[in-house]
DNA sequence: CCTTGACCTGGAGTGCGCTCCAGCTATTAG
DNA sequence: CTAATAGCTGGAGCGCACTCCAGGTCAAGG
């Protein structure tokens, strides 16, 4: 059970947080229909007013999805910190699979890169 | 102008192409229409035969989509090589933009590994 | 009081890169 | 000859991750 500390947060409007995360408003609200965002406060306007946990949470889910995780898969990390105390081990094992994946895609891509630039060199020479 | 080597090549049926490069016929028909794939060989019944200088080209379109490059830039790409001699200077200075991509990507990712290394960390102690 | 602009909701639409399908032809095994 | 297998075409369909839209609310400025 994540304590929220009550000292004077800033909150930020939707416009902020997507400025500041990069992350468009519409894809915000598609975070957090889809689990991946929860608890987002409201102020008595219902409008959203996202916490700087929110920011960090969201920079987290960015670069998971940035090497490749899926939605689904976001979805089940995040069911699981939902659950709280006890889901720790299955966390961890879902991150160190996703790590090795993108070691593995790191790889592939230095890998690839060999072959571009074997086929630049190529043109280097005249022939193609 | 590309001169086919009229020497014995073993030709491929598109199944045998798709166990050969990993991709599926359905893809090679596609990329095919899509003109990433030019040039292809029939045979008197009207079926695919691919050579092995299919083989290869797949082989480097492949390497190009793994690092991202889309579908439209392929075919741009792709129609600067149908037009010949003389396309060779952009068509270098794609596959050097494209590096430059997939230089940055690699380094994206490797940001974006400490980040999820960083977070791992925080499993081993207690606290998440 | 009226307008403006940021935000709300549920749901429809989009773009990409395939993937599948119906209906047909050709080749090969028995 | 027949049946099974592989391939053909044009076009529809799919999954993902958003992205957009209609129709409505709310708070502040003039």
């Amino acid at each position: 059970m994540t304590i929220k500390t009550k000292a004077k947060e800033t909150w930020l409007t939707p416009a902020q947080m997507s400025e500041r995360s990069g992350v468009s408003i519409d894809t915000l609200r598609y975070y957090e229909k889809e689990g991946l965002l929860q608890n987002v406060s409201r102020a008595a306007s219902g409008h959203r007013r996202y916490s700087s946990e929110d920011i960090l949470w969201v920079e987290v889910l960015r670069c998971l999805r940035n090497t490749g995780m899926s939605i689904d898969q976001l979805r089940h990390y995040c069911a699981l910190g939902a659950q709280g105390t006890g889901t720790e081990p299955e966390r961890l094992a879902l991150l160190n699979a996703h790590r090795q994946k993108v070691l593995q895609d790191i790889e592939k891509m230095q890998k690839a890169l060999e072959l571009i630039d074997h086929k630049i060199s190529f043109y280097g020479s005249k022939t193609e």
